[in-house]
DNA sequence: CGGCTAATTGACATGTATCAATTAGGGTGG
DNA sequence: CCACCCTAATTGATACATGTCAATTAGCCG
């Protein structure tokens, strides 16, 4: 145990030195609990942290002129996220939690150090940086180019895929903690849309609802019909400088 | 002169030490002049470069199973991309010129030593990193929330904008490289229905076409429908290391 | 003067949104 | 344990935005 959800995280990229777990560790000194629904920060705030999620979900979303929300992605345990403060002085978008969470908030001077005295840790962050970069890509093909049906299968496939990498016991059930609204504004879809494609991901013998838990009984039909692609498996950490 | 077109981009944002500007200068000493429409990379393709646009135009883009295309991001002179090399051993995205252009390709290792003799770049790599994260969120709000409309408007924004950062002398007309098709497969729209916003674009009169130009007649009207949020004016450096 | 690609236009099809009920489920207080 | 309430899920009818198909026109290059 290191103490540190976020090096958890790392560590199973790469060995971390103890030096570079210290480093971490200062990152999440100040854990915060929060219930469900609580705003953690809201668009165009001045905000100087970024956080590590260690227990629960959160998510962030931008608000539209007209009202409309668009979620922007769902973060889930050792998760860092409202890394665009290492940018803006403002938040960029919004963050609330999606259920009870303990949060670590540090402050983007922290990253001073880590850029300055772990070279190895910084260009981990540009790796992540890069990853997440992609799933965007992969989410802006997914709005762009394919069908309500396609789009609501890929996310349930990405948050399948994504919590199984947390939790290696995770097989084909997963807590979906989203309503169908909430899907929609993920997907860019209506919830009484998201609702039909539902219906009709369970009548292809795809997925399956089950208390408040989401079945995926056909994974690969589910990721075939999302074009979905699975970039988490492995990263590329050759160039990685030496640990300090 | 630096005698690096990226090294001229990151001293807008701070002065850079000389030494900086060296290790820059090393990303770029393999220039190569490409004819327009020339792929630099494909999909899946191993690929260990990343690159610096001297001159020219460049896209990125993903084909999806259907053969239908999604464009993620234009690429000006400066820019650096293909960045996703840095995270995965394949290419993320396929890669191509849009005009006749100067490449700077360098292979990733070159990033250990920026990251390990330079954190300053380091951080300022990570910080360009997040600030074209947020530009993906921005789209992905467009494409999942927004009109056909304000789609193609937040597109023509987006390149008035970015295109005036790189050259001041730029008020209201930019070259328009794009098909109607290419602009489509930006925006996740058809090619026809491209067409006809365009024309109500200019029916508003906030646009209007002058040969390959584009004349933006209107810039408040146009970021107004296309729910545009201009983030390039200024970034939060108050964090960065000190240079060396 | 072809010959090619891109732009334009019209008619029509379809996917998704909208509106309006109704039902189901999960807490809470009595 | 029941009655109630509130939110989410579900369903049907209909509207509308965008896609599809097909044809024509414009523009450019050799």
């Amino acid at each position: 145990m290191t103490g540190s959800c976020f090096a958890e995280r790392l560590a199973r990229y790469v060995p971390l030195t103890d030096s570079e777990k210290r480093a971490l560790e200062r990152l999440e000194n100040n854990p915060r609990d929060l219930p469900r629904g609580a705003t953690i920060t809201r668009e165009n705030d001045n905000c100087d942290e970024m956080y590590v999620l260690r227990h629960g979900w959160a998510m962030s979303y931008l608000i539209l002129d007209d009202g409309s929300r668009q979620i922007l992605r769902l973060h889930f345990p050792g998760d860092m996220f409202g890394t665009s403060s290492a940018a803006f002085g403002e938040a960029t978008e919004s963050l609330v939690t999606m259920s009870h969470a303990t949060l670590c908030p540090f402050d983007k001077q922290a990253l001073r150090v880590v850029f300055d005295e772990h070279p190895r840790l910084a260009a981990l962050f540009f790796i992540i940086a890069q990853a997440e970069r992609v799933s965007l890509t992969d989410r802006l093909a997914s709005l762009g180019r394919t069908s309500a049906k396609a789009r609501v299968a890929a996310l349930l496939t990405d948050m399948l895929v994504r919590l199984r990498f947390l939790n290696k016991d995770i097989s084909d059930t997963i807590p979906l903690k989203l309503t169908q609204e909430e899907i929609g504004d993920a997907t860019g879809l209506t919830a009484v849309h998201v609702n039909r494609m539902m219906r009709a991901l369970a009548e292809d013998g795809l997925v399956m609802r089950n208390n408040g838990n989401l079945v995926i009984r056909d994974e690969q039909g589910l990721a075939r019909i999302a074009n979905y692609v699975n970039r988490y498996a492995e990263l590329d950490l050759g160039w990685l400088p030496a640990p300090r």
